[in-house]
DNA sequence: CTGACAATAGGAATCGTTCCGAATCCAATA
DNA sequence: TATTGGATTCGGAACGATTCCTATTGTCAG
């Protein structure tokens, strides 16, 4: 892989994003130091960097995937109410799984994390939108 | 929510299936039953039954959304190699959030599960496709 | 039975993403 | 430093998944 400016300030971007952004939201970042990038630019190398484990590519949440600097496996909290994607506070451990059990032998378990879901400060209170993840209340 | 016969037969269709279909799978498999329906219909109740707690929607891995008839939460397993998801064979506990942390005190958290990602049984030994999550082999 | 309105079909529109071709840039080597 | 092959870029067209729109039909409470 190349060091090429557009690659360089799209990564610094990244890493100075706390919201996980997608890709159009880079690009809108970039365009002050970059004027002339073009978005499947931004597309190109966000999926590289991914694919070179040098960032996170996250695939749900809304229609569009979102890119994490944090490469590093950790927990994320979904917002049902307005769709925010925060990190935990804190590092969980991933429940490990069997090693005994035939359907755990038979494949190679890469990794793993475990994801929340609920309501953020701000929408607490407010009504869940549709299409949120039905669930016990695991503050109750 | 009304009941009517698409709406009968894409829940059912779906409860038969146990690869987590996209939109458009469901809407090949209950054209065999309902000749006419439309594409928009399979997509709206989808959507209507994930609201309403029914089914669960599946937002990440490839470009579309997967449904899964079962709604309460359960872990599934991610094939890098061929894109597969799979429920995990056995329950696991989540880990719980710590009650006293601010941060999760200042939210409403329903729920949620660990997933897991690496290679399924016929993709194991083939190179994983890009894109795929880093981490260390929990299996070594 | 009937009116109100929820739900449908079908297709157009939208949105995020990927693809393409010509031009440019990077960096290894002479 | 100059050359040069291949990686990378831009910009826009193409694409696939999903949502939206409108006229029509279906459901069911009264």
């Amino acid at each position: 892989m190349r060091r090429t400016e557009q690659r360089t300030v799209i990564l610094e971007e990244l890493r100075r994003a706390s919201d996980h952004p997608a890709a159009d939201d880079v690009y809108l970042r970039i365009k002050g130091r970059l004027p002339h990038v073009s978005l499947s630019t931004v597309y190109r190398n966000l999926e590289l960097l991914a694919g070179e484990g040098l960032i996170r590519k996250i695939e749900y949440g809304g229609g569009q995937k979102r890119f994490d600097p944090v490469a590093e496996s950790h927990s994320h909290f979904h917002c049902n109410g307005c769709g925010k994607l925060e990190d935990l506070p804190y590092r969980l451990e991933l429940p490990r799984l069997d090693p005994s059990h035939p359907w755990v032998r038979d494949r190679e378990i890469h990794g793993g994390w475990p994801d929340y879901y609920g309501l953020c400060p701000s929408c607490t209170g407010k009504k869940t939108a549709s299409g949120g993840v039905p669930g016990e209340d695991l503050n109750a």
